[in-house]
DNA sequence: TTACGTGGTATAGTTACGTCA
DNA sequence: TTTGACGTAACTATACCACGT
């Protein structure tokens, strides 16, 4: 039920404006004339009409201008919506005939109707882009782990084979003297040892260190996958399948920008504000 | 060719009303 | 019955573009 309240007044313009209260104002015939803020301030609502107007027309108000839609109005817009949402001139008109609406609303609905699907494309991208650095994160977890295993594992053989070699050279020094002392002949002090690591756990291969260069991974407390580059090179896929339901340019700004950085995971220009930037 | 005014439409943000839990 | 949250129609401000002069 409608609020029954009806409201009169004179816009910057000194137009007569007459409502229901709803804010439904056909009759202004200027564009810019209208200041919001005076008008919310002065505007006089009405409770009783008794003293402005006569009861016909404040029935016709009510009946004629009603602030919603009717859903089948809705429905028809939102079919128009989805052909193209933009509005031109001719469609415009033609679309306000058929609803037996004014240009107008028809041109207002669109407007509004565009900021909500612009709305709701942000949201859904929000959540894609949160999922996603999800995805990341948890991946990144695995590897650092999988990278502190490797780093043990690395300093448990290295151990393992500088006590061997350690061994080796005790027992070589032994030999060599017995064969000297046997051949007169004296043997290198050491020799460079290629050793295959047949005790690797699972991790992917088998390990080859060159011996007395000590392991070739060296902790130097750094990450192996450079912070600034990490990201990028775990660009998400990009759906294609998701429905053009009429953007500004057919194309979603989320999927677009990851398979931007997904082509360009080098270039630092791309490290801007990138794809937040709605332009 | 350039400058300027005008009209239409875009987006972003705001206001006020209708509806519903 | 009242109230707060939410959706929506209508608005303003501003910018951009096309077009005529």
């Amino acid at each position: 039920m409608e609020s029954g309240r009806l409201f009169f007044g004179c816009n910057s313009s000194n137009m007569l404006f007459l409502g229901n209260g709803n804010g439904d104002n056909y009759f202004r015939g200027t564009r810019m004339g209208f200041n919001m803020e005076e008008s919310s301030k002065k505007r006089p609502f009405l409770s009783s009409i008794d003293d402005m107007l006569e009861e016909e027309y404040y029935d016709e108000q009510l009946t004629e201008k009603k602030r919603r839609l009717s859903p089948e109005q809705v429905h028809m817009l939102e079919q128009s919506f989805e052909e193209d949402n933009k509005l031109e001139p001719e469609r415009k008109t033609e679309l306000a005939k058929k609803l037996g609406l004014q240009p107008r609303q028809v041109a207002v609905w669109f407007q509004n109707r565009r900021a909500r699907w612009k709305t709701k494309t942000l949201e859904r991208d929000y959540d894609r882009l949160k999922s996603s650095y999800d995805i990341l994160t948890s991946d990144f977890d695995s590897i650092a782990k999988e990278n502190e295993k490797l780093k043990a594992e690395v300093v448990s053989l290295t151990e393992k084979l500088q006590s061997k070699e350690a061994a080796n050279i005790s027992r070589t020094g032994e030999d060599a003297d017995t064969a000297a002392e046997e051949a007169g002949h004296t043997p290198p002090p050491s020799a460079t040892v290629k050793i295959e690591d047949h005790l690797s756990t699972g991790s992917g291969g088998s390990a080859v260190v060159d011996d007395l260069d000590g392991p070739q991974l060296v902790d130097s407390g750094d990450s192996y996958f450079p912070a600034t580059d990490y990201p990028h090179e775990y660009a998400a896929p990009v759906d294609q399948s998701e429905e053009d339901d009429g953007s500004d340019d057919g194309r979603n700004n989320f999927s677009y920008q990851f398979a931007t950085a997904d082509h360009h995971h080098h270039h630092e220009e791309d490290d801007s504000l990138g794809w937040w930037v709605w332009s």
